[in-house]
DNA sequence: CGTTAAAATGACCAGTCGGTCAAGTTAAGT
DNA sequence: ACTTAACTTGACCGACTGGTCATTTTAACG
């Protein structure tokens, strides 16, 4: 969870908390335009409590990407002492695939694209998705010419695919991971049409 | 584009296409929240011209996903009566890749996914896609356990890789079509973990 | 021309949004 | 128990939304 900034007193804790944790949900199934007099109502506040936490609706998306990454980061970091790097890798995209098809944030992500505090934790997991990805292809497990902004783009795109499909099984997504990782096998790759794209 | 469903007086006519124009261009700039009055502006007409062609909001938008359908189905058919049946299949989902990089109406799919028109349309679309990638199977050049569906559900993912990277370069998203046909392939495919879905 | 039905107009409506703030409530230190 | 600063509350504000409709404009036809 996000730090609170100051010392807060014990109900302000507990409320800032509630309120990090149905706006993740009510963003989640409500998209960007989920109100914030509906987050207050869900997290049992009045709608002036959720402003006094978070001045802006913005700042408010930008706490929940935070949260978000902040997790992502941490498995990644874990994944990077993994016995098999070709195994790390394609766990950490079923991990982060499944997180992503249970809350999806991605809108809220390009929204609070140009906070300082998201780049800086944006950034921080592209490093480590970068360090997985590097001990992967240097264990032969992935094609040489594909590099850590690449999978760390690729991210989301397997249950992205599966997401206007409205009667299709939660675990369908993972079809579509096993297709993408296998366009990253050294096995049958062709040339690539375009350099990989530099981060930042 | 979308016939008028009876005879329209001849300004009628132009304001109508004008309006869906506009429509197109808003909706891909702005998003689904883009207003009726900005695009009314936009096509140059009063706002209630725009209500008196398109009875809802939701009616204007499902005119546009239904042009947009429309217009990729014409491709798929064109492609259809190619001579090399993998290169077909790779030149539609370049031509509807690039579709969908210069004008995203993904959101608006999503919007009018109920709408009978849309439906119908989407269907046929469906049909030519699987055409396409049964010829392509049959000559070899995707690998035997993938469907139509799955490449149907593949068309935007490319584009979406790429959508969050401000700086990027227009036809990076032609290295993710690259990466994910190589998946398609039969040189190197591993067993898929979940069946394909049907298509309703 | 003149006539008329079709179409365009924009002020208007009710509802919702993000955000404010004076007044009331409460946790914490003594 | 008393005090006080921290915190919560919900009525309120201006801006904006999708949608309506009485009025005015205009294309089409004789």
């Amino acid at each position: 969870m996000t730090s609170p900034a100051r010392r807060l007193r014990s109900d302000a804790l507990r409320n800032r908390e509630r309120v990090l944790a149905a706006a993740e949900d009510e963003f989640a199934e409500q998209g960007i335009d989920a109100s914030v007099s509906d987050i207050a109502r869900r997290a049992g506040v009045a709608k002036g409590t959720v402003f006094s936490h978070f001045a802006t609706k913005e700042e408010l998306i930008v706490a929940v990407v935070a949260n978000h990454l902040a997790e992502l980061k941490e498995v990644a970091e874990r994944l990077g002492k993994a016995p098999d790097p070709g195994a790390a890798l394609l766990e950490f995209l079923t991990v982060a695939g499944d997180r992503r098809r249970q809350r999806d944030l991605t809108f809220l992500m390009s929204a609070s694209a140009d906070d300082a505090t998201v780049t800086e934790i944006r950034n921080s997991l592209h490093a480590d998705v970068s360090a997985l990805v590097d001990r992967a292809r240097a264990g032969g497990a992935i094609r040489h010419d594909v590099t850590g902004t690449d999978v760390f783009l690729l991210i989301c795109a397997p249950v992205h695919v599966v997401e206007n499909l409205p009667g299709a099984p939660a675990d369908l997504w993972l079809r579509y991971l096993a297709i993408i990782f296998d366009g990253l096998r050294p096995a049958g790759a062709s040339p690539l049409p375009r350099p990989a794209p530099d981060w930042t």
